[in-house]
DNA sequence: CTACAATCTGTAGCGACTACAGATGCAAGG
DNA sequence: CCTTGCATCTGTAGTCGCTACAGATTGTAG
């Protein structure tokens, strides 16, 4: 695997090193520079991939902010704001918040799933009982939960 | 839009007024016939598609079964458990247990993220300072949420 | 020098739809 | 009967965020 475990990669930072050192699958760092979110890195002579440090707080950045739920659209308007250094803080406080909103709202809905589906597996004896209280939900005619 | 009101569609069931019966978008329809979901019905003479109640019922079960989070693998499962009507009962509510533990999960991680995002959105003041606390903590080197 | 690993480009696949384009079908009005 | 205009038809491509190949090249350790 590794080939030495003192000093690690010592030589240029190649996409794999990349990877390793930020986390982010190397098809997918490929990815983002197909897409623009990350800057094309210089080459060497046999035109593989040479990356700096400004890459890899770039990737990093946007790792976290995949983490943190923002879509890819999202983390390239965060990395736009954070270049442009004027009026940036309202307006990432403004993207947050609306995903804050979201997320809450993603919750709330599942929670509400997980409710009636345990309801539903409570419900159901798990034995050999010729009707099935899930599936009979499924096939109710009229429903509590989900009416349109 | 409608040409009559009094009675709703009394001709035979087409596409348009199966998806207006079921909720169900048309093409959405389409779709799940042509991934096997739904059987594919008689024909009118000009190879329009003419729906009768069983296949009513089927695309509501599946919209229902979406609608509770169950994937289109999940819900041919859950189809083809309720057709063979042997030892079912058990098998869904296994199918069920599995995905009410996938929900939970999904919920905890969708609050610790809410939390970390609320927190970076309070303390960001949303003026024109300097430096935002949302992009420090996405640039810092070090972070406490979610360290790989 | 020879293996073998890593990287390269390009393309296709996933899930669950949605959105067209361009060709027909069908029902009502004149 | 004919036009008008919506509904439906098939087939294909796009969405999002990757992931997984194939087949060619490059880099490196022994």
């Amino acid at each position: 695997m590794r080939r030495d475990n003192t000093k690690m990669r010592a030589g240029p930072t190649t996409i794999g090193a990349l990877s390793e050192n930020t986390g982010v699958n190397v098809e997918t760092i490929r990815y983002y520079e197909r897409i623009g979110l990350l800057p094309p890195p210089p080459r060497s002579a046999g035109r593989q991939r040479i990356y700096g440090d400004a890459h890899c707080q770039r990737l990093v950045f946007i790792r976290r902010a995949r983490e943190l739920g923002f879509s890819l659209e999202e983390v390239r308007t965060l990395l736009g704001l954070g270049a442009s250094h004027d009026m940036t803080c309202a307006a990432v406080r403004s993207l947050t918040q609306h995903h804050v909103a979201a997320i809450r709202e993603k919750v709330r809905d599942l929670r509400r799933l997980e409710r009636t589906l345990s309801d539903l597996a409570a419900r159901c004896q798990g034995d050999t009982v010729p009707a099935c209280p899930i599936l009979d939900a499924l096939n109710a005619p009229t429903w509590q939960t989900t009416q349109r």
